[in-house]
DNA sequence: ATGAAAGCGCTAACAC
DNA sequence: GTGTTAGCGCTTTCAT
């Protein structure tokens, strides 16, 4: 296949209309190239990815995930979207992506075999529970967490800042004027626990531990049957932030089942911003996760590291979060009471 | 200088004592080249740091401090081993570091100014306070905080991971058999704040809020005076987290002055493992924050981010912390005591 | 500010 | 598995 050859730089010239001489001053900074047209020729280099380092193609990349994370639908969900990234980014680097689906209760010997017979630049794994962490940080071979982290930093990781995301959610709420935000949960995984934390940071005076909300499961009905307990035990508040998107789903038909009117009685907000909240009715208000650039990310910091492989030199262990971005949509709105 | 010439595959070749085929081979992956040349050339690639952006050679970055950072003990001496990591970064990449100090309260116009004025790939601030954010986040240049982040997400950072850092303090005593562990602090910045939390983490239903003990200033002198207290009030303790080497130091005093002996009947363990520690007595186990590294990353990110100058693509904002590490030294042991 | 072409560094083919 | 050498891609000079 023609994809195999990497970028030259008569390529771009021949993208962008220039001779190579002005796509070479302009990507190596030397003498004078007109403003826009360097700055078409440095996206187009981007775009095309030049000067990939060569000695990674055709190598390969193990992507594991337990098989619990593929079936559970949420997480499924957005698990697509983090592998669209990372495929898409492969390409590109014309990195072989292989993939693998272990038992989360006994990844047993299988993957370790795998990793040591074959020749990978790397392992990442997709959103490992922690009974993981111990077998991920034994393995012989770069590992790169996906959406998760290690608290011990034995592991590196690429994930949102789930935490900045929660109080992006509850600071869009609080400019609104609401002053008693909900925070819908379903506990358990540590991502879910920073969200709280990051709803917490930003309620500061105005937490109250009753406007911590748990549902059964992660599962819009259970958010459904969670918000009516709630309506039914008395509890007071004007929005809702939910800590995923399906949970926000479930909220929103609670409510409208209460009589509530969202965004002019009570505001909803999700955070995931998964395509499909555009579909709920009202459309779903939330912070979106930059769940392809995770994909991505993870992969360029694979090949980071095989930058250090053979070599006496360690590339220092770190934990990437990435910026999330409010999707205003129209579940939230000014609070009107009080 | 003969320093400003990159790096050429010559160079290295030299330098291990092969052709330069056999270099091209080992960096390109092509054919066979025996494990241990292949090593020792890839390593020398490295600290040579072949294939740096060319593009970069010559420009300037500027180092912006608070005035307040620069004169406070604890911080200042923290902030020189960062600037020594990025100043070898620096001449690494012939980059030129220009530096630049406010005061903390006004950062005024002339450092918006000196940024526009003079054409800088980026500008890195050192351990800002949140004061200063809002001032930062509307610089017209790539900025990343270098120690410190930005809770919003507007900005990139590079930090070393504090929660982590004191969570592995406080493992290390928990491992030895302590469950009453202080946490010894000077509250206020948002990075001692998550050291706490990160105490808190390990600590579980071991956390007692009585356990948490402020001292009045970030000074020895201080740490001291609270630790006092904390034995006239009754505290029971056998372990002491220390959120800074400094409040280590006056613990260590206190504890000693009070007739415990360290580590015999009392553990103590720092957070941030400057060099000093080893001069206290008995020499201070502190966990060793990655000073050197975190200035060195932070270049390499303002770097990253310049390649996407003049371009219409935006580098994701992004937080990276770096993994501490345990320096044992002589202030902890097993706890006899129960 | 840009293209043509010379010059230089890296890679790949070949020899052993 | 490593050195030699030809060829190719990138940079730099020169002309406009």
């Amino acid at each position: 296949m023609a994809s195999t050859k990497r970028t030259r730089i008569a390529d771009i010239a021949k993208q962008v209309g220039v001779s190579t001489a002005t796509v070479s001053r302009a990507l190596s900074g030397g003498g004078y190239v007109r403003d826009d047209v360097a700055a078409r020729i440095r996206t187009a280099a981007l775009e095309m990815n030049y000067r990939v380092p060569q000695n990674l193609i055709g190598h390969k990349v193990l992507l594991a995930a337990s098989h619990d994370a593929m079936i559970d639908f949420q997480r499924s969900q957005f698990t697509m979207y983090v592998l669209e990234g990372l495929r898409d980014r492969a390409q590109k680097l014309n990195i072989q992506i292989e993939n693998y689906t272990f038992q989360s209760s006994d990844p047993n010997s299988e993957l370790r075999d795998k990793v040591a017979s074959d020749d990978f630049l790397g392992v990442l794994l997709l959103t490992v529970d922690d009974a993981l962490l111990d077998f991920a940080q034994n393995l012989a071979c770069p590992v790169t967490l996906v959406n998760g982290d290690d608290p011990e930093m034995l592991l590196s990781s690429v994930s949102p800042c789930n935490r900045s995301a929660a109080a992006m959610a509850t600071k869009h709420l609080v400019d609104l004027n609401h002053e008693r935000i909900l925070f819908l949960t379903k506990s358990g995984r540590r991502t879910i626990q920073r969200r709280q934390e990051g709803w917490q940071d930003v309620m500061g005076a105005r937490f109250d531990p009753n406007l911590v909300v748990e549902a059964a499961d992660w599962t819009a009905e259970a958010a459904q049957i969670a918000i009516h307990k709630a309506l039914k035990d008395g509890l007071e508040f004007t929005g809702v932030v939910a800590a995923g998107d399906i949970l926000a789903a479930g909220a929103l038909v609670a409510l409208n089942q209460a009589g509530f009117k969202v965004p002019d009685d009570m505001s909803v907000i999700g955070i995931d911003g998964l395509p499909q909240g555009e579909y709920l009715s009202p459309p779903l208000t939330s912070v979106a996760i930059p769940m392809q650039a995770v994909g991505a990310l993870s992969l360029d910091l694979i090949c980071e590291s095989a930058k250090y492989l053979e070599t006496d030199i360690r590339l220092p262990v770190r934990r990437i979060e990435l910026a999330c971005k409010l999707a205003p949509r129209e579940t939230t709105g000014k609070n009107k009471g009080g």
